[in-house]
DNA sequence: AGCCGGATCATCT
DNA sequence: GATGATCCGGCTG
């Protein structure tokens, strides 16, 4: 939680091959990599905390599962890229595009805690009541490094790319837990949410809650 | 500290 | 026209 005595190394990126594999293997590989956005004096980088797995071709809750679109169709291209979609009206999130091309695998990355960049990151996120709000979920995440849907599909093993990946300090196996993923609504069932056990800055688990529809006439009070 | 409801719009049916 | 891989503020306890 202090100041690290050695500062994470930014340029040292991971190999597309990486990428290459199904999300949900590559995902709790991911926890101790260090998402890195901007450069110079604007550089913010994150220890990536938490994360959650999608597989298009298996999986009912990921974006792929009803076949490619406009919106999703980095998720079906080469690994190793960012998949960036807008949601609720308000956030953005980012994945990173996982599995061979033509399948859509990503990894959502959902919390992480600033270790490069606190004031950048502050700026931009100035509802944040503590340093472990400032990526504390998806949309406050994207918000903190200034991902938009203008990086979708930036190739984050490229080094003078606007987002790039680290190779940071991987989790021991022993310090990762796993369990249900966060807000969807489908395939409850399927444990492909991981973080790291005990950290500050992984967000609360919440289940989806159904929208209130609005009244038509006829129906019931 | 935890639960609940509203906000808000691109995307797809 | 409904829905959603969410966030925030307000209320309860």
């Amino acid at each position: 939680m202090g100041n690290d005595p050695t500062p994470p190394d930014l340029d040292a990126l991971l190999p597309r091959a990486f990428y290459a594999r199904p999300a949900h293997v590559v995902a709790p590989e991911l926890l101790g990599r260090i998402l890195v956005s901007g450069t110079g004096d604007a550089t913010v980088a994150l220890r990536i905390t938490e994360v959650e797995a999608y597989e298009g071709e298996t999986d009912p809750a990921s974006h792929g599962w009803r076949g490619r679109t406009p919106r999703n169709a980095t998720m079906f291209g080469p690994a190793g890229h960012l998949y960036v979609y807008w949601i609720y009206g308000m956030h953005h999130a980012a994945n990173v595009v996982c599995g061979t091309e033509g399948v859509s695998h990503g990894v959502l990355v959902r919390a992480g805690e600033i270790v490069t960049g606190h004031a950048e990151a502050t700026d931009r996120r100035p509802a944040a009541r503590s340093p472990k709000e400032l990526a504390q979920g998806p949309g406050r995440l994207a918000d903190a490094l200034g991902i938009t849907r203008a990086l979708d599909g930036t190739d984050v093993c490229d080094a003078h790319a606007p987002i790039r990946l680290a190779a940071g300090e991987p989790v021991r196996r022993g310090r990762v837990r796993h369990g249900p993923r966060t807000g969807v609504s489908r395939a409850h069932d399927t444990p492909w949410r991981y973080w790291i056990a005990d950290d500050p800055t992984v967000s609360r688990y919440r289940r989806h809650t159904p929208r209130k529809r609005s009244p038509k006439p006829g129906d019931p009070e």
